[in-house]
DNA sequence: TAGATTGTTAATCGATTAACAATC
DNA sequence: TAGATTGTTAATCGATTAACAATC
């Protein structure tokens, strides 16, 4: 089931919905009127309705949403159950961070390779993964076939090691470097995370508000 | 000057147009019209023409836009050349990642304060700066008087950290955790950096591109 | 059945794009 | 002056909110 024409005001929206649902359950509710999920999330129930409705008909009228059925279908819509393969590139901080923090699986990831160029931290190994030398990414690519890749490398690299991926296959880019990856190859999927750009509206709405 | 009443839609170009400003002005250009920007940015020349209206005319008939001045007056706009301080709440890999990967001082902070609860890594340094007791926060806060605080501690923590700095002045967050500060403290001003909701994003994209 | 709440259509609001007069 | 390009108003498009008929 591929999805298409949702636009993108709804899918930012999708992971809160799922996050609060996952709260909610975790809190022993079993179902929750469109007024109810409104008040506790801060969205209006109008809007509720009209985004959950994009995918289909989850609620029930006189009675509201089941909690557990639509987290589980929001997870659908996610993709979080289909499994990707995906390399970290660049073990910095950043990827260590990365790495080490965030819980992949639940989000539909799974890390299968991890590189940097740095002599010093190859041979090294993160939760048990080893950290490659990045001159074997081409061989590592064609036998394991990543499907995304984490960009973690600054952004001078970024540009050469995203050209690479992009001609070893690789179809989707987290991208936190400041190269340009989406303008540059609109053929692929990329998110960016661009920590400087929040900083910059945190100072805007600092002195705005 | 304090702008109001500019739309959060134009607020999160801003950080774009300093960066691709940023770049011109390295690459030698001095002036360029909003036609030539559109297309090296991916924006319209109308939209760009547009945000920076909002805040003043810093082109020129016939010309365009000066891009050492206009790279100055976004700045401004954005707050850039107003020093804020900030404590560091969290030293673990998120933590330590953004305390040594990121230029701050570039964007208006300036981090005067690191703190964990982690006996381990208190009286340790990052970059020269000791980490300190999470317990002696209150007394620094008081003394030192933080406006802003990044939040690198798990949810559970996070409610009762904010609440904590809230009452001892501070008046911003760069939110990193998945308590809802924005909900619970309409108050302040948060930025709020969600991975796994980005990564939730980048799982639906790929799945329906 | 009566009450509640959805799904969905219509109305409103805001953001983006187009057009053009002002002006450098 | 003629050409270029802004600043700004008007038109369009899309997203959010309101309303209500369908229905559990």
């Amino acid at each position: 089931m591929a999805y298409q024409g949702i636009s993108d005001s709804v899918i930012k929206r999708l992971p809160r919905y799922y996050r609060f649902l996952g709260e909610l359950k975790a809190e022993g509710y079993t179902r929750i009127s469109s007024r109810e999920l409104s008040e506790k999330m801060g969205f209006t129930a109008s809007q509720i309705r009209q985004d959950l409705n994009c995918f289909g008909g989850f609620g029930q009228q006189g009675y509201g949403y089941n909690i557990e059925i639509l987290q589980t279908e929001i997870a659908k819509i996610l993709g979080l159950d289909r499994r990707k393969t995906a390399v970290l590139i660049g073990m910095g901080n950043l990827g260590r961070a990365l790495a080490m923090h965030i819980n992949f699986e639940s989000k539909g990831f799974k890390i299968i390779g991890l590189f940097d160029k740095k002599e010093s931290l190859i041979g090294g190994t993160v939760k048990g993964m080893p950290i490659r030398n990045i001159s074997t990414l081409d061989e590592f690519c064609r036998e394991n076939l990543p499907e995304v890749a984490f960009l973690c490398v600054p952004k001078q690299t970024a540009g050469e090691i995203s050209e690479q991926l992009i001609k070893l296959g690789v179809k989707g880019f987290w991208n936190f470097s400041h190269y340009d990856l989406a303008l540059k190859h609109p053929e692929v999927t990329v998110e960016n995370v661009h920590f400087s750009d929040s900083l910059m509206k945190l100072s805007y709405r600092l002195d705005n508000k």
